[in-house]
DNA sequence: ATGGAACTTGACGGTTTCGCCAATCCAAGT
DNA sequence: ACTTGGATTGGCGAAACCGTCAAGTTCCAT
């Protein structure tokens, strides 16, 4: 069941993020262009990012604003990669788009336990 | 010299995710929630969406907040017909990716001179 | 126990968006 | 010419975010 009861994911996800990333808080916000300040205050504390902030943010960790807002579930390794698989699933027909679903099932499958 | 900028791609992506539905303000004000002159601000003013604000009008035209941002090519959101597909991909390690990637690759390069 | 690094929290004034309302413009259609 | 529906624009107070700073916490290493 889904535990994570939607507190707050925008939260969650950039902790998440950052920690996929293995920089810190200060780290983060260099790489943003903002200080460090902000950037507890958006993992800690009520304050959302306005619309310039969120963009910065996604950039400096390399993740889509989808995941950060909680509109998409993917942890989004490389945005590019991800973006250039979707795109080439639109040129697949549909029984190998089939077998594409299969094949990712399968890695799913038998991924999940490396989780880390 | 990139002076060709759009200096404002958020109202353009805007209006033509829009478009793509259909829809005039006042009715895209309604599905999201917003009064209908917030939407005018957004698409000629000078006013850029909150949070929430922003995660509303995606969701209200299906279309990822990377898109409306200009961030992401491709409006993208719908993910219905790849929808399944496109959601494991996020539970993928780096290297399960790489392996999709490539896998979709050879239909993709397969299916092509296979005719349509 | 002392020190430092990472992070948290609270406050401040300044800026921007918020929702709302009213006025206005513009391109039809009648 | 007049009206109508869609869109633009501007002003209003309220609310939220902004960057900044200063103190506080927690934890780890010396």
């Amino acid at each position: 069941m889904p535990t994570s009861e939607p507190i707050d994911i925008f939260k969650e996800r950039l902790k998440a993020a950052r920690a996929l990333r293995g920089l810190n808080q200060a780290e983060l916000a260099a790489k943003a262009g903002l200080p460090p300040a902000s950037v507890s205050h958006f993992e800690s504390g009520p304050r959302k990012p306005s619309f310039d902030n969120l963009k910065a943010l996604a950039t400096a960790l390399d993740v889509t604003t989808d995941y950060l807002l909680g509109r998409a579930d993917t942890p989004e390794a490389s945005a590019a990669t991800v973006g250039r698989l979707h795109r080439d699933l639109g040129k697949l027909t549909e029984q190998d788009l089939k077998l594409a679903t299969e094949f990712v099932d399968l890695l799913v499958k038998r991924g999940i336990k490396e989780g880390e």
